[in-house]
DNA sequence: CTGGTGACCATTA
DNA sequence: TTAATGGCCACCA
């Protein structure tokens, strides 16, 4: 085996989602910064939609930044479903952020 | 190589 | 408040 560099990618961003706790949840950039590529939301998107079946992550703790499910189609109405299960409050389609947003330690924040 | 697209984000007006 | 813009990376034709 030689080339799997561009998968490696991927599976860093997988297995950053595979951390995220039950009942909490995280944005698009939270994971792309936590697999140690910051602003890179774009590519946590890409790596979760090409995310095969059968892998056990939770796709559906990951949502964007403004606190709403960024897929479009059947698949969003699932994961809204998921999340439910989970505990997870919407208010007009909007999660509460500052409550379920998963931190990965006391160290890391928002900041303005 | 070039251009377009995407389950994104922060800034600016 | 909403819209528009730039940035950043990976993939595909």
């Amino acid at each position: 085996m030689k080339h799997r560099a561009e998968k490696d990618t991927y599976l860093r961003i997988w297995r950053t989602v595979e951390r995220i706790p039950r009942g909490k949840v995280a944005s698009y950039g939270t994971i792309a910064m936590l697999s140690g590529f910051p602003r890179q939301g774009r590519l946590a998107g890409y790596a979760l939609h090409n995310l095969p079946g059968g892998t056990g992550i939770p796709w559906h703790r990951v949502i964007n930044a403004k606190g709403k499910i960024s897929i479009p189609g059947k698949r969003g109405e699932e994961q809204k479903r998921l999340l439910r299960e989970e505990g997870i409050a919407f208010t007009r389609g909007i999660i509460d952020m500052g409550k379920c947003e998963w931190r990965s330690g006391t160290g890391l924040r928002k900041k303005k």
